[in-house]
DNA sequence: GTGAAAGCGCTAACAC
DNA sequence: GTGTTAGCGCTTTCAC
């Protein structure tokens, strides 16, 4: 049972005050050059680290930084958490995964309970959240970083640029003559609707297309629900000849129908996907997908959350473009 | 900015003092039920949680869980994240993920820091790291689960039982009249060296097979790994009609190489990986595998961690039985 | 440029 | 069955 270094200890080996120690650590007040080298020579010798439960009850703000997604075992999370406990662990922050199953109440929960901690920061990708949800939050001080398709109430967001890649995705899927799109989207009570849904339907119309209602079929973000959609699309008096889906778990369901179903992808429909997580390419046919890139959307919430410790107040959206992957299923 | 609820509060709302809060909380001494009643209500009415930071200066030990892996982003680790945070989420606890993208000196540093700030426990997929480096801590009280293939060190330890799960790969390799076995291993100063290796060459002989050191390609677990020791077992002069990987990242690999130099998986060679990470059953050929379960996996050590908790001294294995999955690529 | 000391909110003796 | 209170280790104000 070791005993724990203190600051205590540090500053009686260094002939000093724990201030001055804890100046050093900080840098918030100048300390002479050889006080400084004392100090540190102390903390060598002593393995000394500062007690971080100690720090946050006096400051009132912890290490932690959470992060609240829908699912961290979606390849597309996982990689978004890998990147991110990255980026901060160079300032000492440590991430916090928190699954909310897509549940909204699991999301106030969480949310709530990192505000109340006194958490340095939250990160979430809400799902079924409500922007007054997080309305409260904007006055508490926590300071939160939202990953969804669209700004989303007054705190910092990072948004895909996906304009373009839809673009791209509809040209190609009109290049192979397809002239009746669908889509597999998530579900109608989702937060903020499904943006890339709106996204496809807006574009449509310049490809002398368009995406009516009845060609949208809604589930969970699973594979069993892109299943269920796609065999829904199959059945449609006007059947469809490609097929959008809102990410590639989705995609991958549908795929799974399709050779259920005998249905040749892409010979007789086109799919696309969205994420490009990471077994996109590795299904067969493999996925054209629009690629929405993790690594960067946590890199930009890093960024985005050092700005707020840095004690930036206004609120700021970083829009990380997304990419058209043209592979084999479209 | 609103303010902070704090014990003190609910104390007086209640008529009662800190010290009675607080033992309503913890239920370590008797409270009498209307008194308890009254203090819930008040908790409740104040929507008061306890300050963490404080509890934790206090007693000396944090509610967090440091999960140490060498990549969370691979699908396998990545459902052992998840199916922690849940078990652990019950106890209170929470779940902080490090990668050490399979450095020892990360794994070191990651542990130590852990350690310093006194975790609740520690989740550890050892992957470089030596068995002294484990050794230290246990005096120090910081509960560690070590999920390796082998016991490792007075620790607690998760464990596979793949025992018969391999002899049912070997049974089935053989069936298809496969005679020359060959592996696609770790890298040689991974820790504990590599027992799914050592597993299958016991096993082997039982089949009148062996698989000498020249049949076995090293290297970390990476797809680009897979591929190039998959290339370089195809240009053996006693070429393998069965390939083994230690898991499913490997053996993706090893289909992406088979892929191109046109071997047929599994007509000219038979393909079998560890683990099932979910993209196993998505790959063409899908592949065949002995899965490992992260969920039982997630769940074993936090009852481990449970049980020390709740006192226990004296290490524990558990094993979790492997499975053997057979699909179509061998 | 440095030190003394208050106090963050909680837990757990100790006292009754 | 309940209350009083010391003190965990740090940061930061105030004083010099």
């Amino acid at each position: 049972m070791q005993e724990r270094v203190t600051m205590a200890d540090v500053a009686r080996l260094a002939g000093v005050s724990t201030a001055t120690v804890s100046y050093v650590l900080s840098g918030k007040r100048a300390v002479a050059p050889e006080t400084r080298t004392t100090v540190e020579a102390a903390i060598a010798e002593l393995g000394f680290t500062v007690n971080t439960a100690a720090r946050s009850l006096r400051t009132g703000r912890s290490s932690l930084v959470a992060l609240i997604v829908p699912d961290i075992a979606n390849p597309f999370f996982a990689q978004l958490a890998a990147t991110l406990q990255e980026e901060l662990r160079a300032l000492g922050l440590h991430v916090v995964v928190c699954n909310t199953r897509a549940d909204r109440e699991e999301e106030r929960a969480l949310l709530a309970e990192a505000v109340q901690q006194r958490f340095a920061g939250i990160v979430i990708t809400p799902f079924r959240l409500l922007p007054k949800d997080l309305e409260a939050l904007t006055l508490t001080g926590t300071p939160v970083t939202v990953s969804a398709d669209v700004p989303f109430g007054a705190v910092d967001t990072v948004a895909p640029d996906a304009r373009a890649a839809t673009r791209q995705a509809l040209e190609r899927v009109t290049a192979s003559g397809r002239r009746r799109i669908a889509m597999i989207a998530g579900p109608h009570d989702a937060t903020g609707g499904d943006p890339r849904l709106d996204l496809l339907r807006s574009l449509a119309p310049q490809f002398g297309m368009s995406l009516p209602r009845q060609l949208v079929a809604r589930g969970e973000h699973t594979r069993e629900a892109g299943a269920a959609g796609f065999a829904e699309l199959m059945s449609h008096r006007y059947r469809p000849d490609a097929v959008f889906c809102a990410n590639d778990v989705l995609a991958v369901g549908a795929l799974d129908k399709a050779q259920e179903l005998g249905v040749d992808i892409p010979g007789e429909v086109a799919l696309v996907g969205h994420d490009d997580a990471s077994f996109a390419s590795l299904v067969r046919p493999r996925l054209t997908t629009i690629r929405y890139p993790a690594e960067d959307v946590a890199r930009a919430a890093a960024q985005l959350l050092k700005g707020r410790l840095d004690g930036r107040t206004v609120p700021r959206t970083v829009r990380v473009k997304a990419e058209f992957v043209a592979r084999s299923s479209a």
